[in-house]
DNA sequence: CACCATGCTACAATATTTGTAGCATGGTTA
DNA sequence: TAACCATGCTACAAATATTGTAGCATGGTG
């Protein structure tokens, strides 16, 4: 899979426009699990491999250089670890944690 | 692919925490396109599948029935909406928009 | 009844993801 | 200095997910 820049077409669209591309990136298998797990800190490729439980080195690597690529994420001394706009992105999607909970409430409810 | 519920093993988690199944859903091909498309107002089938612009009536229908089961997506009279749930979600969401805006512009700047 | 449009299924072709093995590099430690 | 690690990462075949096209079934409308 090509890297889903902002302006040129990618998964879902051909119109270039930035949101279609973070669309088709956070879409892809363990895009939003690899930044949600790098929030909590910086991490070398194994540790990131074992926070993301199953993933597969091959793909590991794939996402990263993406997520690298679209300047997401970056590869310091420590380790693996969010850049400032990956911290950004993180950010908007923080809320994320506490509606899922509600949601899982709700949908428990309603099974009964 | 089964459908991430809260509290059952999704990928990326035996845990079984809300967070994780929506994550997974979430990561799935067009989950958040159709979120996305829907928000601008209820659509039949065939629309949908136009606001996506390339996905496939199979897929589409398959991401339906989960987005249905996890009460995020309904079928009413008009087509196919979002729920409340949906729409609360989307409201968490909504910001990527101008983010990604901002996001190309400084990927812009740096190819320079 | 002929004609549409709709929601959706079938299914083969294609693309993505996994799982396992293991290579290459760069420290330790004996 | 040589036998050990752990690390980042690649290879590659098997398993899964997604696409694309055709078209069926149903419910209007003229």
């Amino acid at each position: 899979m090509t890297i889903p820049f902002p302006g040129l077409e990618v998964r879902g669209s051909k119109s270039g426009k930035p949101i279609m591309a973070l669309l088709d990136l956070l879409g892809r298998t363990w895009s939003l699990g690899i930044i949600w797990h790098l929030h909590s800190g910086p991490a070398t490729f194994r540790e990131l491999q074992q926070r993301c439980e199953k993933i597969s080195p091959t793909l590991l690597n794939t996402r990263i250089k993406e997520l690298k690529a679209l300047q997401l994420v970056e590869c310091k001394g420590v380790g693996y670890q969010l850049t400032h706009q990956g911290r950004d992105l993180f950010d908007i999607i923080s809320p994320l944690g506490s509606w899922s909970s509600r949601w899982a409430q709700v949908l428990k409810e309603d099974s009964k």
